[in-house]
Order: C-alpha cells, then structure tokens, then sequence
DNA sequence: TAGCTGCCGACTGTTGACAACCCACAGTTG
DNA sequence: CAACTGTGGGTTGTCAACAGTCGGCAGCTA
C-alpha cells in the first residue's frame, strides 16, 4: 500500500473541487428536499433544472438516479421524477424501522461512546430544552436529529449509520408537521434528558427502553385519527423500483 | 383517478417489454454479483460492459449507479467501477443490523401471518433439511435466504422490506463462504425448524430470541479468528458515497 | 542505478442531437 | 351530450462524439 489516501490531509491541502458535476447536483436537490424547499410531490423536469444549474441532462439525470435509489424522489420511466411522497402506512413503517435500528444503536453505543461524546449529547440536550421553550420549532427540529444521529454514530456500526441515514431522509420531509402533532416540545425534551441519564448511568437496556418509548410516540399519534391529511391516500406504488 | 394503473394485469397481458434498458442492464448485473458470477473486487468497465449488452455507454452508467447507490458496486469518480468488496468490520455490522432488523420483523410477523404463509415457511424448512442431508450447498443457501425473506415479508412492512433486502443483497457474495464456515448445516436446520415452531405456536417473544440466537453464529465465527482471508484487510472506504 | 519528468493510452465526465413515448386537447361521430 | 380517435407539444430514453483526467511507461538526468 502506498501512503496517501485520506488521513493525510487534515485542512489546507483540499484538492480544491475534486467532485463530479453530478455529485454536486445530488447534494444540492438533497439539501433542497430535505430543508423542505421542495415539497413531496413537487415535479422535477430535466431540462428545466438542467437550466437552473447550468449543467446539460446528463448529470441531472445521474443525480436524480441516484436520490431515487435513496428513496428521496420517485422515478417513473418515461413519467419523469417527483419529490418523494410517503403515504400514512410507509410513515409509519418506517418509523419502526427506525426504531429498531436506533434501539440497536443505543445498546452499542452506551458502552461504547467516550465522555465527549456523551457531553455533546448533554449539550444538544440543552439546546433542544432551549429551542423548546423559545418555540423554535426548525431549530427544536434540527437538534432532535442531530440527537438521534450522534446516537447512531456513537454505535461504531458503519452499515447502521448508512442505513439510518437513507431511512431518516426519506422521513424529513414530514417530521416537522409530525413534530407539530406530538403536541407540547416539552415532554420531548423530557423524554431526551431520561434517555441521557441512562446513557451516562451507562445503563444500555434501560436507555433501550426510554428511546422506544420516545420514538413510539409519533406513530401512536398517527395510527390513531390524527394527521390525516399530511400524506397522499393511494398507496399505489411509493418507492419500490422493481420485482 | 382514472381506472388504469397495475392491479388489473394478472398475467398474460403484460406490456411486453416495458422497461427501459438501464432497468434491464441493472437487473442483469444485479443478478450476476448476487449468484457469484461477478466475485468482489472485479473491475466493471464501462465500455467493456457496454459492449457486451448491446447498449451505449448511457444506460450502462446509469445501471451502475443505482447498484452503487444500493450498496452493490463501488464507484470511484474517474477511476470507474468495482463490483463492492465489504470489509471483516462492515460484514459484522450488516449482521448486527440485519438481526435487528429481522427480530422487528418476526415480532411484527407472528401475529400477521396466515396460515398459508406458515406452511409456506415449513416447507422451505423441509427444503432446507433435505439439501442439508444432500449437502446441496447452493441450494441450501438459497432456501436460507428465501426463509429469512419469507419471514421478513410477513411483517407486511414495506420499508422494513426494501431495506433488508438491500442490506442482505450487499452480504450475499460473501454468505456461501460464510456459511462454510458455519459446520455442519444439520444445525443450522435444527434452528430454523426450532424457530418455526415456536412461529406456530404463535409466541412472537420466543421466536424473536431463537432468531437472533441463530443469526449470531456466524457473527461470533467471524468475531474469532476464523475465516480471515474472505475480505479485504484494508478498512479505508466501503461503500459510503459521501458526507 | 535511482529518481524525476514528460508523454501516451485508456478510461470516464459531459454534451448536444435524435428518436420514441406519453399526455392533453381538439375534432369527430354516434 | 358522451365517448372515441387523431394530432401536437413536451417530455424522457438513447446514442455518438468531444474533452478532461488518471496511471503507467519510456527516457532523461544525476
């Protein structure tokens, strides 16, 4: 093995903009999706944002193929793409997915995570008590996720954080509507700061607990009446590509 | 709403060929890494393989892509695509998550499934006992996929099931040499038939903890010193795309 | 001989054009 | 008036060609 390869370039030595046009229009209709600037359901014409950014259809296409694969726009052949939309169902399947893959992440995470990590744990915990009490909804939002995300990185578990990612993307796009549902922030906040004690008590399987717990309220709200009209009714097709 | 839309073509009236050629050229080399045909590492050049198809460059990259994207090849920009190679740490990950993932998926499973189902999923035991017996590896190996997927697809949770395909589609390549590994498939049998019962008897706690006993043989094999020359050793990048 | 420099071949990234397809609308027919 | 059919605009699917980049190799220099 040679000697280069990552781990060398710290800061200062960036190979300026080594990306693929087609990487960079990913990224950018990624941020668009997920801050919510593109709504589910919003057509994404080739030519026309091969227009916007200045780039021929190619890499459009390239980008678009690949959120598709991500689940976060829908493709249909010779139909164009569409901003992902999630009926009530797949929400709510996915939100047990995420369960489970947060409750196996909090289990090896707690032995495992250094005391910096658990206080910036603490810290987001605070900032979220903060957004909560000012109604900072977006910010509350925000720091939630990054909560749940420092979660899963404490894990250790590469394939976990990939999978939790691409799962929680596809569900952004409704969490702050469904924020809204859970009711008061406040029992949220109370909710973390339980699942931060167990995790600096360093009690796995009660933190396990508590993040259940936690993350099960939403979907109760949505399996009951509640929130009816955020998402599409067909549930013809909503991400499957194929078989 | 107009009245079109699937659910109306049984069989029989299929629109020929309706797929585009990426979507055809996807499924093929899809199908080639997952039977072995494709071995980890194997350089996929873009020309080469468009030749071979009949097609343009086009749909072979936009093919690559998604495979990419779910996780089944490793593009490199400018240095052009391998079909992906896991490393021993990100093959014990896909295992932790893949148990997680499976436990949701027989607790929610066992109170769902119908009794055809059941006896579906006990006839793909007798499948499996009899190519045990025979020593029947590859079939063996196809069966033990088809259960656990049976069992997965009893949750009737859409996104539980895309993403443990995914997941399980990138351990495919390496679950035969895996399963070698395991010993004598007589008791990989006898788990699987104590699993059933215990689906029958429709005591979903009791599944679960035999499930995640038997998904966890292999991963202590691994966790030991055992099969070392199965991946690659360096640790640099996997699969992630970015971030 | 060891190390560096500059070229060369091969590959990918991107583009623009062409062809096929789908949907909507208008016109026609009963 | 309702339903069907034909046409047109706009979209995506595919292709072939061009341009940029990377890695290796030959040749030069010390």
């Amino acid at each position: 093995m040679k000697l280069q390869h990552e781990a060398g370039t710290a800061a200062g030595a960036r190979p300026l903009d080594n990306r693929t046009l087609w990487e960079q229009v990913r990224d950018r209709l990624r941020e668009d999706i997920l801050a919510g600037r593109l709504d589910p359901g919003t057509e994404l014409s080739e030519v026309a944002l091969a227009r916007e950014f200045g780039t021929s259809r190619g890499p459009l296409r390239e980008a678009l193929g690949r959120l598709a694969s991500e689940g976060l726009v829908t493709i249909t052949p010779r139909r164009g793409a569409v901003v992902a939309q999630l009926s009530r169902q797949e929400f709510i399947d996915a939100y047990q997915v995420r369960e489970a893959l947060e409750t196996l992440a909090i289990r090896l995470a707690v032995p495992l995570m250094s005391e910096a990590e658990v206080t910036h744990l603490r810290e987001l915990c605070e900032l979220m008590a903060r957004a909560a009490r000012d109604d900072e909804v977006r910010v509350f939002f925000d720091t939630n996720n990054s909560f749940h995300e420092a979660l899963v990185r404490g894990s250790r578990n590469q394939k976990l954080h990939e999978v939790h990612r691409m799962l929680v993307g596809q569900m952004v796009p409704y969490l702050p509507r469904s924020l809204e549902l859970r009711g008061n922030l406040g029992q949220s906040v109370a909710e973390h700061e339980a699942i931060l004690a167990a995790i600096e008590a360093r009690d796995a399987e009660r933190a396990a607990e508590l993040l259940a717990e936690h993350i099960e309220v939403p979907q109760r709200v949505l399996e009951s009446d509640a929130g009816q009209g955020l998402f599409r009714e067909d549930s013809t097709d909503g991400t499957h590509t194929d078989e």
